[in-house]
DNA sequence: TAAGATTTTAAATGTTTGTTTAAAATTTGT
DNA sequence: ACAAATTTTAAACAAACATTTAAAATCTTA
């Protein structure tokens, strides 16, 4: 019978999502995450047989969490203009509990494009289903200013995230400290709150 | 006499170039870059004494070209509307001829900050100076809605910039090919354009 | 064209890389 | 408590790494 420890298997899988999401793939290496961990060298094979495997792994886990909770809101029964909000408040929210989540995902993406595109596809049908739908609903009353969802979604969180894509050149060029910029953060949320909702809801 | 034969040293340093903008410091070894310069690999030591200062000399060109031309036309004596129109317009031009120039900027600022700070700070005064006066004159008028200059540049560049950021992951979510990106690009450009204006001079 | 300076080369340097091995330590099942 | 399975360890592995060396090739200049 199988029966791995999970506590160990466990530890340096945590171990290795921090310094993947600190150091990136190619900036990290094996000694680095035993490291992290506190243990041997050997274990990152002898519990995910590479670096790949473990990182790819680590991979679909915090992709699940750039995506899963904003896919989550655009499924809800609420009106478009509340859900566009609920989705930059929770992204606001990730963004603040994971600061170099994005810039890891977008960098990763942009190494290896094509061995990461199955945990991409995954999302594209949840992107569009009811939301599509509701999009075209909206424009058709004329509530909405007419967009594809191609356009709406970076439209509504890309300023944001810029910002946390570049959370040390904006720190270092407005000289701020890691308090100030959660400051700078949530101000600079309601600044694309009320952009966004202006922009796309301006007859309203 | 020093007579360095230029061709050789800027053949290396536009190859080394090329390979930084596509793979990162970190993912990218000696043998790389001398491969697509098609020279030897000890002349990279030999003009740049190592793969690290070569990379800070590239740095900082890539940096000016981030930022530079947009600095240009902070001191341009025009309009604000005009100026930030003019400003999403020349990085639009910027990123469509280097397309993963702001994930490299942003990747290496993440990965050594202390390092490439200093050429940080030389656009840190550049960005403030007459600009910031003007945005006070404008929201003193009661013509622009009352923000601060570092809200303000996110605002204006980051949706943008987020969308060549993720440009792999944008391709593959909405399966475009290049040319489509290029038209999507555009097209995303001007919903910028018309958000921005709209949210700062909605009065106007 | 010959001497000197510069550039390019192939080879080797010592490290660091990811991974493997085989033995030791620990845990599990009986 | 003992045998078997599992986990952990130290050591070693070849391959890849950035860099250096010294000789060969090329270019400069007088």
């Amino acid at each position: 019978m199988k029966c791995i420890n999970l506590s160990s298997e466990e530890k340096l899988k945590e171990a290795a999502k921090s310094v993947f999401l600190r150091k990136g793939f190619a900036g990290t290496t094996a000694r680095d995450i035993a490291d992290a961990a506190g243990m041997n060298i050997a274990l990152t094979n002898y519990y995910f047989r590479s670096k790949e495997k473990l990182f790819v792994e680590i991979f679909k886990d915090l992709f699940s969490l750039y995506c899963t909770n904003t896919v989550k809101i655009l499924e809800k029964p609420i009106g478009l203009k509340e859900k566009i909000i609920e989705i930059i408040e929770e992204d606001y929210r990730m963004m603040k509990e994971e600061p170099t989540l994005v810039l890891f995902i977008m960098t990763e993406i942009h190494r290896d494009c094509e061995n990461l595109l199955p945990e991409l596809s995954k999302y594209k049908e949840l992107l569009k289903g009811m939301f599509i739908d509701q999009i075209a609903e909206e424009v058709r009353k004329g509530s909405m200013r007419d967009i594809e969802v191609e356009h709406l979604m970076p439209i509504i969180i890309g300023s944001l995230q810029f910002v946390f894509v570049g959370k040390n050149m904006h720190m270092k060029m407005y000289s701020m400290s890691e308090g100030q910029f959660d400051n700078y953060t949530e101000t600079h949320k309601n600044h694309v709150i009320g952009m966004v909702t202006n922009y796309l809801f301006q007859s309203a």
